[in-house]
DNA sequence: CACCAACAACGG
DNA sequence: TGCGCCGTTGTTGGTG
């Protein structure tokens, strides 16, 4: 992970789903060194040995390279660090495909990006623009990233998270490329168990058909509980005034037809969205492929585009099983953005509240340092204001324990109302990298407006330096993980949480890993820091385990 | 018919 | 005083 600065040799690749793999070797600031090659993607494993940095477009490219069998180490992905390098400079959302970048780089109007689209794993159509010549393509490529090197040369954290985020593309493409083990028989066993058997077509299962008719009964007349406007008439009708129907509500009215109607909306909600067509469009071959966006939400945590992966509720993860003869281990970072906020401030007190060891509980811990060891509800209270401080909620009574934890914490506090400051007043902020929030936007200096800004940048600094932590923790432990043989191979990623799948006798020793792993991300990170992040990882057979 | 906003529920 | 952050997906009920 770590960069030893201008060690590795750079060589630009270039792939579609079709056609010749094109490589190019550059120097150290990324100018061409040799003539443009085609190459067999075999050669590019033995090229990985002199441990290069594959200089490429975006994580499609690897996507290409892993479906012809090219496993490459590390790389600097242009697209990915051109989306940092444009918010750095304070055009958040600027364009910052290849196009666009090379566009700048001449001096002429930027190119929007083209619109994510599926079409690409397909061969080209009758009705889509020939692509440029994959020549002309590595050409640009060479041109940006050689522009991008220039412009990271001085920042050494932003190098970093340059490296951080191409890494980022690549555990992404290989986590699709293997997939998450999904047990359609599982799931549709459990699907039968709560709705009933599969209906034919787009009829209802027969539980909500039943569940339907005695809310019909409960209200004495008929009523399409799909419809949040026709519930909230039906109880208007029955003297119940509510501002919405969400559940908990519904909950605190006493009426005959709230149980059935929760019922529906939970039975409805699984139906719709993770149902029989879900199993459907999204699973195959005993494999689910999300599509991962890295850096897709402006924090730099990742998004997912379609099936909803990083949604998966916990009614269906029972149908997360491993391989026969095999083990999922499950990990998740043990409250991730407090450690980061204690480490992002210096906070020793902080870090020695949150504890070292793998069953450490930062809140528990808190609690004692607050209200004392035996305190009622310390623990819930000490939560609260580590939230109100990082969310920046001030109802109830989060404003008197924020108080609390600024009196016994203020390096932390200073870190995040410091943030919540340049917000309101209209600047930017960065997270410990150096990932550029979006700027102010006009009507933001209105009252409300500077206030959510503000509770938005608060945020901000704690979130993205968190996903910062995150990839950083993915590339380290696909490292370790190759390194050690593959025992296991990473198959989904959370935003604090990492699923392994791998042979159960291998288990014990990838959980050993992911701990390390996390070790290590901290000190990338932060260096010498008394702040422990807890990675406690299991060996399961299913994801419900956990 | 395509498109969009509001609502609701899931995840962190 | 009033204030919880970041997302995706599906349905309803309206608009042009």
């Amino acid at each position: 992970m770590a960069e030893r600065a201008g060690a590795a040799p750079r060589i630009a690749v270039h792939a579609e789903p079709e056609g010749p793999v094109l490589v190019q070797h550059l120097d150290e600031l990324g100018v061409p060194l040799g003539p443009v090659s085609a190459v067999e993607a075999s050669a590019l494993s033995e090229l990985d040995r002199r441990a290069p940095r594959w200089v490429w477009r975006n994580p499609r490219t690897y996507r290409a390279l892993l479906a012809r069998g090219a496993r490459l180490t590390r790389a600097h992905d242009v697209e990915l660090v051109e989306g940092l390098l444009v918010a750095a400079a304070g055009r958040f959302g600027a364009p910052h495909g290849l196009a666009a970048a090379a566009a700048r780089l001449a001096g002429l109007p930027e190119e929007p990006d083209p619109a994510p689209d599926d079409s690409w794993d397909e061969p080209p159509g009758l009705f889509r623009s020939a692509a440029p010549p994959a020549a002309e393509t590595l050409a640009a490529v060479v041109e940006v990233h050689a522009a991008q090197r220039k412009a990271l040369a001085g920042d050494s954290r932003l190098a970093m998270l340059a490296a951080a985020e191409s890494a980022g593309g690549i555990v992404a493409e290989e986590m699709r490329a293997e997939g998450l083990p999904w047990d359609a028989a599982v799931h549709d066993a459990l699907l039968t168990e709560a709705l009933g058997p599969r209906p034919a077509g787009f009829a209802r299962p027969e539980k909500l058909t039943a569940l339907a008719a005695e809310i019909d009964a409960a209200f004495g007349r008929p009523l399409n509980p799909d419809s949040p406007a026709e519930v909230l008439r039906a109880f208007a009708r029955a003297g119940f005034e509510v501002p919405n129907t969400r559940n908990w509500v519904l909950k605190r009215i006493d009426h005959p037809g709230v149980a059935p109607l929760l019922a529906y909306k939970e039975l409805a909600r699984l139906h719709a969205a993770h149902g029989w067509a879900w199993l459907r469009t999204w699973v195959h071959d005993g494999r689910f492929r999300p599509e991962y966006v890295v850096g897709g939400v402006v924090s730099g945590r990742w998004a997912t585009r379609g099936g909803g992966a990083l949604q998966i509720p916990k009614a269906v993860r029972a149908a997360v099983r491993a391989d026969p003869g095999n083990k999922l281990v499950v990990a998740d970072a043990a409250q991730l953005e407090p450690r980061i906020l204690a480490a992002m401030a210096g906070d020793t007190a902080l870090a020695r509240a949150g504890g070292r060891g793998r069953d450490s509980d930062l809140y528990a811990g808190l609690a004692a340092e607050m209200f004392g060891p035996d305190a009622e509800d310390g623990r819930a209270k000490a939560k609260l204001a580590v939230l109100s401080a990082i969310y920046g909620q001030t109802s109830g009574d989060a404003g008197v324990h924020l108080a609390l934890l600024r009196r016994r914490f203020p390096a932390s506090v200073e870190v995040v109302e410091s943030a919540a400051r340049d917000g309101e007043e209209g600047r930017i902020v960065r997270s410990w990298l150096g990932r550029t929030s979006p700027p102010a936007r006009p009507g933001d200096e209105a009252p409300a407006r500077a206030r959510a800004r503000g509770r938005f940048t608060r945020n901000f600094v704690v979130q993205a330096t968190a996903a910062e932590w995150a990839l950083i923790l993915l590339a380290e432990l696909r490292s370790a993980l190759h390194r050690a043989g593959d025992p296991a191979a990473l198959v989904f990623f959370q935003h604090d949480e990492v699923l392994l799948h791998g042979p159960a006798d291998g288990a014990a020793d990838a959980a050993e890993l992911v701990q390390a792993a996390a070790d290590t991300a901290t000190r990338t990170l932060f260096g010498d820091t008394p702040v422990r992040v807890p990675m406690p990882a299991e060996p399961v057979d299913s994801y419900a385990e956990k």
